[in-house]
DNA sequence: TTAATATATAACCATATGGTTATCAATCGT
DNA sequence: ACGATTGATAACCATATGGTTATATATTAA
């Protein structure tokens, strides 16, 4: 591993945050595909998807094993997952302030009607 | 709510793929803050602050309640959650998805032991 | 062996992104 | 009233991103 986990979430969620990409993601649930099956949803040059692709494997999010002139395309769930839990630890603590914030605005909002 | 779900994710997965910006958030889970706060960690000029910060309310992970001159930012976890949950969904199928590649895989790893 | 298929790469283009400096606007403190 | 402070905006620059068409490479099928 040369990139450190900073980096890696920079291209993960950089990667999920383009809708194609997204969703070929979706399209992996149901299993490894060939990439023009990945293609078919998109009208989009071949190219295109082609780096698509290689957007998301970068990342790590997918990964590639060569089968004859096809290529099987499998999600790698745990980079997924790292940024699900980034944004999940923190969430926690985002939720508290959130929540807090709301109190005091409504506290506000009832004192401007009592004035 | 003028932007679908779809674009709304584009936008806070963008937002997160900065190390400033997750940077900015981390500050924020310990509570609203003025905007010099927030850069004070990062060297980088003032306008590229408020831009970042900028892009971090269009994608409604933060808002913004002005307060004299001064700006206070608190974090909108509502944004994040959303985005958290997109990754959760479909993390369930992907960790299926992910064991049954390598379980596949490992049968093919013994598979070439043996020949 | 030759044509078709699956995919990648190169070259190009337009727009987006992330930074800078210079400047403006509003508010606060004296 | 005036200078300092907080922050936004404008103009600019370099690089990244997302698309295109044309072409190359590898494999399979006829």
């Amino acid at each position: 591993m040369v990139i450190n986990r900073a980096a890696q979430l920079d291209l993960v969620f950089g990667a999920l945050s383009d809708p194609t990409r997204r969703g070929m993601l979706e399209t992996l649930s149901g299993g490894a595909v060939n990439i023009r099956t990945l293609a078919a949803p998109f009208k989009m040059s071949q190219p295109a998807i082609s780096r698509h692709l290689r957007v998301l494997e970068e990342a790590g999010l997918v990964r590639r094993q060569k089968r004859g002139r096809e290529h099987h395309i499998s999600v790698n769930s745990q980079a997924a997952e790292q940024a699900r839990d980034w944004i999940a630890h923190y969430t926690r603590f985002w939720k508290q302030q959130f929540d807090a914030v709301e109190e005091y605005l409504n506290k506000q909002e009832q004192k401007n009607h009592v004035e």
